[in-house]
DNA sequence: TGTTGTTTGACCTTTATTGACCTTTAGTTT
DNA sequence: AAACTAAAGGTCAATAAAGGTCAAACAACA
């Protein structure tokens, strides 16, 4: 267990966590300096430990005045799922319009993007059967789940 | 965050949105003396972060009484209802896949928006004409200057 | 032994910062 | 009016300061 890569994880999951915050911000040469390692390994922990799947967003900026911002972003995948299945299991508009804001509502979907999916919505009114609306929609949130 | 960029950045940002106004002045050399700077620094962070493309027109004047002004720029309409043109007079995949892609390398859609639309694109295929699929998304581009 | 995960270092790309030199403008002098 | 001058802002190239990538070596383990 005392690999670098878990150690690395470690004193990472600790900022994140130890002090209730939702995100971090570390320079990735400074934290390689602390621990002793190459600066590269950092890199490394951050993409295979720290990923959209595990729940984490990871941003960066390089050059001078570079750093790596640490979110925490759980089960974001598990929302969009789930909204996906809200609306293949009730294929109402109303179903569909509520799913949408309360997408919106926490964030999972910014105004532009409930808007889309609004106006697909309301486009395909009176061409496609409502099943197949429906279908199309879970598939735009299962697609979101993976971003 | 203790870069001189972004300091300067917010100080500006500070100025526009603090005091709820669309238009700010400054003198350059004025602002780098006060952040102790050089003069250049603060034309670098004009141009790399007051861009058009994330939605400020920058205007100024040399010489004495010189200037900088900093508009909020009026939305990107225009650049959203030429792409709903291209799309609808070109209905062909690629025209669409590189309307998509243009907008997206223009920081006029977000990742995330360029791949709801794709995948709208995609949904439909086989259900639709071309010509119909293409209306949705000239649409929903359509909406897109809207907002 | 083969496969999977770790570690490093060499090299790349992006971003920031400065300073020397250029251009434009308004005012002043001739 | 033309020429000069001082006071702005603009440009660009050089340099520094980050983080990213990738392949190769290595380790752990089935």
């Amino acid at each position: 267990m005392s690999n670098l890569a878990d150690i690395i994880e470690n004193y990472i999951l600790g900022k994140l966590t130890g002090e209730q915050r939702e995100v971090t911000i570390l320079r990735r040469n400074e934290l390689a300096e602390e621990l002793n390692c190459a600066p590269s390994q950092i890199s490394y922990v951050l993409s295979t430990r720290f990923t959209a799947n595990r729940g984490f967003i990871v941003e960066s900026r390089r050059g001078a005045g570079g750093f790596v911002r640490i979110f925490r972003a759980p089960g974001q995948q598990i929302v969009y799922m789930d909204a996906a299945r809200v609306v293949s299991e009730n294929p109402r508009t109303e179903s569909v319009e509520a799913v949408i804001t309360h997408l919106e509502n926490h964030e999972l979907l910014t105004n532009r993007e409930a808007e889309l999916m609004r106006q697909f919505f309301r486009l395909t009114e009176g061409h496609w059967s409502m099943q197949d609306r429906t279908i199309i929609l879970r598939n735009l949130l299962l697609r979101l789940a993976e971003l």
